[in-house]
RNA sequence: GGAGGGAUGGCAGAGCGGCUGAAUGCACUGGUCUUGAAAACCAGCAAGGAUUAAUCUCCUUCCAGGGUUCAAAUCCCUGUCCCUCCA
């Protein structure tokens, strides 16, 4: 969420940044209502004031055991005027809460323009794409070699999920744990495991609610329809992990805070019908180790280049050609101010696909979140900022290891990070 | 499944329907003292918002949401979470 005096004081220059990324509202109405919001909040505040200091001197007069009944014949109707005041206040507050909520970040300055992610722009390039002397085979074919299979997942759920026996397993749990100890052990980061079923006040917290309910799956207890007793699945490990620190103010002797963490991610893909039907790319559900920092407004753009860079050398470490890109402002994430998109080389697919993205929020999150430590030298709470980033996606990882190592006869060869959590093994064979 | 107890500032922890935005301790900040530090002593110190050039002033907030009352941290109801006991 965008802070409110930046929209009570600023409107047209918002308008002007939130231009950047084609999204438009009416300032107009914001305005008006601001205007309202001001008349009524004054008018309210005047009635409270004035029902505060009737009740003192009731007090007062009681206790000096005056007659009070005049006194109280004279707040008589107060209650009720009060009343409608505060009804018409909370209506406005509450349309003018429904606009800033739905408003996304403002890009930062070195956000590139652009409309799609045709318009991102490449950072940087690492590795280089392998020659192969026989027709490479993509995931999905080479994965059919190892147990990798789609068909008894779409008996047992549905479309967009999948099922994995034996070695192919194994090497899906190996980069799952190799990741986490990279980050753990080397870039220090803290391990978190979290709950993968979240409530509706985490997904507003990172900015998935309100305006994105149509992307999450929705659990209901008892089959109850009630807003308390609805339950998320995550769609991101970011949820949970940001959210530990939901409401909290941090001692500033603990920043930066660092936590990664292996979770499931549970997706609708609503609106994504036809895209990448074909295998791991897209499913409702895939696992990510995911990489979250809460650090100093100073240190967040730093620490974003820092978390990028944790995250590249997953991809450096399995030797896995990437490039880096920077999203352009319409490809931007809603609640992201900049983000970073790992995209790695797919033979099968002769393209570069995402595999990371690592972003900025800046204290949009924050904002939410309450999530402030005390400046030491103002003596005042400040918002923190938040960033996360995916270190890595599994399920994608496990793609690219496959078509990156793959043989001529279809096996794999392990890459040699992993042979240690593949019991020695160096290569998949069938 | 049943019966109780609890949730208060950064933390711990008092709190009688009006004098309580909240005692006290810790932490923190400034000062005195000291060569310096520690200790001791003195002072300050919740957040969010309205208004203002700023000071001032005002409003809101004691888990959340309702209610009673002229007036609620305090009384009542509902919910969430924590703890204890019984089965």
């Amino acid at each position: 969420m965008l802070s409110k005096k930046q929209l009570r004081n600023d409107v047209e220059a918002v308008a002007k940044a939130l231009q950047k990324r084609n999204f438009s509202f009416d300032i107009k109405t914001l305005n008006d209502l601001e205007n309202s919001r001001k008349n009524n909040q004054v008018k309210a505040q005047e009635l409270q004031n004035l029902r505060n200091t009737q009740s003192k001197a009731i007090g007062k007069a009681k206790a000096a055991g005056e007659d009070i009944k005049p006194l109280l014949a004279a707040v008589a109707n107060l209650g009720d005027d009060l009343d409608t005041a505060k009804t018409e206040l909370q209506a406005i507050q509450s349309k003018i809460d429904e606009i800033a909520l739905s408003m996304p970040n403002i890009p930062h300055d070195s956000v590139p323009e652009g409309d799609s992610e045709d318009d991102n722009v490449e950072v940087s390039i690492w590795g280089k794409p392998k020659d192969y002397d026989f027709e490479v085979k993509d995931h999905v074919d080479l994965g059919e070699l190892h147990g990798l299979d789609f068909e008894t997942a779409a008996k047992i759920s549905g479309a967009r999920f999948s099922v994995m026996t034996g070695k192919i397993a194994r090497l899906h749990r190996a980069l799952t744990q190799f990741m986490l100890d990279q980050h753990s052990e080397v870039n220090g980061y803290t391990e978190a495991y979290v709950p993968y079923l979240v409530n509706s006040e985490s997904l507003m917290g990172t900015g998935q609610l309100p305006k994105f309910e149509a992307d999450l799956f929705k659990t209901h207890l008892h089959g109850e329809e009630g807003e308390a007793k609805t339950l998320y699945l995550i769609p991101t490990g970011e949820v949970p992990i940001t959210n530990m620190m939901r409401n909290t103010m941090v001692n500033e002797k603990d920043l930066p805070l660092k936590f990664v963490g292996h979770t499931p991610s549970f997706r609708s893909e609503a609106g994504a019908y036809g895209r990448d039907t074909r295998g791991l790319i897209r499913q409702h559900q895939f696992e990510k180790v995911e990489l979250v920092q809460v650090v100093k407004a100073k240190d967040s753009y730093r620490t974003l280049e820092e978390l990028t860079n944790h995250a590249e050398g997953i991809l450096q470490a399995l030797e896995l050609p990437y490039r880096k890109v920077n999203l352009c402002a319409g490809d931007l994430g809603f609640s992201a101010a900049k983000t970073y998109d790992l995209e790695v080389w797919l033979p099968g697919q002769s393209a570069y696909r995402e595999i990371s993205s690592c972003s900025c929020f800046e204290d949009f999150q924050a904002r939410r979140l309450q999530l402030r430590y005390k400046n030491k030298d103002t003596n005042k709470p400040e918002l923190l900022h938040t960033l996360n980033g995916s270190g890595l996606a599994v399920g994608r990882t496990l793609v690219a290891v496959l078509e990156n190592y793959q043989q001529a006869d279809g096996s794999i060869k392990i890459p040699s990070v992993l042979q240690n959590y593949m019991g020695g093994l160096s290569t998949l064979t069938q």
